[in-house]
DNA sequence: AGAATGCCTTGAATCCGTTCGACGCGCCGC
DNA sequence: GCGGCGCGTCGAACGGATTCAAGGCATTCT
């Protein structure tokens, strides 16, 4: 039914929703709370997608009739100003739901910043569900409180704190967004350009190659290669995030 | 039950939940959607009370055990950096929910700018309205949604806007409120001082002073009594926060 | 009434981040 | 191999917002 379900040759599992096994979604996302016979039903409901890096999932204003799950991948969410800057307002990973609103049209753009895959669902088919599995639905307000919550810690970072310290407070989120998606690693994915991290920030992109450059420096970050960060010392980056400028 | 639901001697609705009949919430709020009967329940189990002015309904992390309305009144939700600077991350009008999470505590501090009037619910009793009334966690997510939206729309204004631009958007984001609420106004209440819209819009008081002060200077506002704003050259102001810097 | 306090306004100097310009590097197509 | 392009880095100058400081105007307290 879908090209990528089946890696193995030997998939034993293909019984049970064999599409929502290895879907990120199930651990951190919306599918977490759901058994086996609602997965069968979500997973015959919806379809799954590829896409390449920069493709556009929606666009700001496009009629909100879809729902997305991001399985594999990363993406960034974005408002257009009337003179041409953007914000970002927020960034995605695998797991992640992308797209839900109750308005009649979408208030962002999503962008992708890597090739994808996606789990796909019309809104009015997720309406369904939400109305058959309450869990569902309760889990869909968790899921808009906790990002309500980042969001307003994301005001806090761009409204009140230094150039350096907004950095060091993306960085910090990039490992908090791995931890919700498996092990700690030191080593992480970092698709995004200095633009977009920028964009996020409300900074310029040299002010965020500054401010990486000196971190580097000071030895707290390496850039093992392009796109990946590895993080030497995360008490730093957090003090400084903080404003905690005494060294610890 | 309550000193507020009779100011009038001759009340002859109290049959029918008179505690909500005049109460924002059903105007613009969670109640929206009830019925009476659904009413008469939440009216039984929730608690009006009265506060004073700067007083604090909750702070971050006290335990989230309680759900609040208000009922009349202004409040500012705010969080504390460890510097001690503040942001603030919304302002709440009458018909307003305050402190719905489904976190263990609240992620913000709560203050009134203004003597008012709150409908308190326990939590545990909120879940169980919930679980009978399924329109009501539709409700919920609704707003929880349009919350999201509006700060993703401040993280716009605070991330990538002059000074000015952030002062403009929010007198119009004030109109915005007021709509909400009733009829359209030319004047606005505005309890919050210079400090407390900084806050909000991560600029300094002296900054939002000086913005202020050349809007009136230029006859786009006027200030007649402290705390109250009437907004002359609506036109103006939008083209401001807009970006759009040729005026029309 | 007079003093004190909180909030707002205004000015001058400073500073942080932006702007503008230039260049390096890696990748891709030709 | 070569040119073009996207992305990142770096330096110098500029500018908008902050910082620091002073003073005004209400309201409240004594």
């Amino acid at each position: 039914m879908n090209p990528f379900d089946a890696p193995h040759p030997t998939n034993e599992l293909k019984a049970t929703a064999p599409v929502c096994d290895r879907c990120g979604s199930r651990v951190a996302g919306l599918c977490q709370p759901l058994d086996i016979a609602a997965l069968d039903e979500i997973s015959s409901e919806s379809q799954q997608t590829s896409m390449p890096a920069h493709s556009m999932v929606f666009r700001e204003g496009d009629p909100a009739g879809k729902v997305f799950t991001l399985i594999e991948g990363f993406a960034k969410l974005t408002r257009l100003l009337p003179d041409g800057k953007q914000q970002v307002v927020g960034f995605r990973f695998a797991g992640d739901v992308i797209g839900y609103t109750t308005l009649p049209s979408y208030p962002f753009d999503a962008e992708l910043l890597t090739d994808s895959r996606l789990c796909r669902l019309e809104r009015g088919q997720l309406d369904g569900l939400l109305r058959r599995y309450p869990k569902l639905e309760r889990r869909m307000l968790d899921l808009c409180v906790q990002e309500l919550t980042a969001t307003q810690e994301q005001l806090v970072t761009v409204g009140r704190r230094s150039a350096e310290a907004r950095v060091a407070a993306f960085l910090l989120s990039l490992v908090e967004a791995s931890r919700r998606r498996g092990p700690p690693r030191t080593v992480l994915e970092m698709p995004m350009t200095r633009a977009d991290i920028a964009d996020f920030l409300g900074l310029t992109l040299e002010t965020v190659s500054r401010s990486l450059t000196a971190f580097r420096k000071r030895g707290w970050i390496r850039e093992p290669v392009h796109h990946r960060v590895e993080l030497i010392n995360l008490p730093a980056l957090s003090a400084l995030a903080e404003g905690t400028s005494d060294n610890g």
